[in-house]
DNA sequence: GCGACGATTCGTCTAGCATCGAAATATGGA
DNA sequence: TCCATATTTCGATGCTAGACGAATCGTCGC
């Protein structure tokens, strides 16, 4: 019967679905960002290890998938059709799904702090506007180190070079965006550059969110600096 | 939290799809036609009160609705936005769904019995044809009787009137077709018609199925007789 | 009315699974 | 090197829900 072997497969998907945790979870993603399974174990309210489970069925079904940063597991859906279904579902249960848009709104797009860099679209931005500009070169995968001129560029906007590199981290790295689905500057320089920003207000965090807003003078500093037009 | 608001029915619907033998029901009526209660419980291989169990859920879900025809429960898919959300499941089980389209393939269309009478597109043409010659008048709720002109008329195409008046049994009803989701003829007329078309080989039965052929004679038959062209 | 049949209700059993805590593993940062 | 943190593995527990059979209800057809 074929009809044994087609709907096995969706049985099973739906189930995964169909879970109230793991439900939270997956719609949590629907915004196209990624979580870390801590970020998950909160909204879906259950403890780590049962997350753990979760994440992993999820993941068995090809409904997540997961990018292993640092000692970060960083989820998010595994394709647009994945949001689909979910829309899908959303439209039975009577109201409109959050709706995964190409275009989604500002809170998505803007700069955001992630972790201790910039990320959201002006952290974009600004790695794109850095490897325009030949201060950063690939020092491997996905790590970075600076050019002569980056050197002279970076210490001319304030950053300490030496002693940023003296830090037992990692200097440079590129972080993947869950926004923008772009990389962004992260590592010890990432941290150093948003420092700097902050301290000189070019950059104000948000009270209780990662929402990171360009000052008037930020805007014009960057602008004239590095020649980058901060968005929005 | 508005999550829970949202996800709540989400999950449970989901729950709803998620078992194998509900997913078996669900994906047999995913073409649009209703099944009883008994058909659904060889379809999906459980015992009927288990079955009636998980109809019942899929109601409640909104999933599916019911008519009730007789001793019969018909079941049908709820709206086409359950379909949209069976195929999208499909797609993410990795293979095209039989899809649910306006026009979908012979299978469907085709004609076919519905228990003892001609149902798809002859019964709807039939059925059509014979309310336009007048044949046909409204008795009741979904019931017909016979004119005076359907009298002479059937009884030149052979059939019995008196004795299939004489049947104690419902003489002609509306039979609403789920494949054209238009009405067809059922009743003891009905399946007198279908005896005679038989009897004379317009029409041939599929061995294993309820799939009805027009034969090239009762193509012409029923062109000459009454005026209707058979599909195909 | 009286079978026959379709369908549901009820009671019970069982198995799967979501859950947690504790311990183990891995990675980053000092 | 060592600690802190993120995450997983493991084992135990408890609840839900899917399964069936027997009995009941309701409708058709004679």
């Amino acid at each position: 019967m074929d009809v044994d072997e087609s709907d096995a497969p969706v049985s099973s998907i739906a189930a995964a679905i169909g879970e109230p945790a793991r439900a939270r979870m997956l719609y949590c993603l629907l915004d196209g960002r990624a979580r870390t399974a801590t970020e998950l174990a909160v909204v879906a309210d259950v403890a780590p290890s049962t997350t753990s489970a979760h994440l992993q069925r999820l993941e068995k079904q090809r409904l997540v998938k997961v990018v292993v940063q640092g000692k970060h597991r960083y989820y998010s859906l595994e394709s647009a059709d994945v949001a689909a279904a979910l829309e899908a579902l959303s439209v039975l249960a009577g109201r409109s799904a959050p709706a995964l848009v190409p275009n989604t709104p500002d809170r998505l797009h803007a700069a955001r702090t992630c972790y201790d860099h910039i990320a959201g679209t002006l952290g974009v931005l600004l790695h794109d506007r850095l490897k325009e500009l030949d201060w950063l070169s690939t020092a491997g995968d996905r790590e970075y180190d600076l050019t002569r001129a980056g050197v002279t560029g970076l210490e001319a906007l304030g950053v300490d070079v030496d002693a940023t590199r003296a830090l037992r981290r990692r200097f440079a790295t590129a972080c993947l965006d869950w926004s923008e689905r772009r990389y962004h500057l992260a590592g010890a320089l990432g941290a150093a550059l948003l420092a700097i920003a902050l301290r000189r207000k070019w950059i104000v965090r948000d009270l209780d969110s990662r929402i990171l807003t360009v000052t008037p003078v930020g805007r014009r500093e960057l602008e004239r600096r590095i020649g980058l037009d901060a968005p929005r």
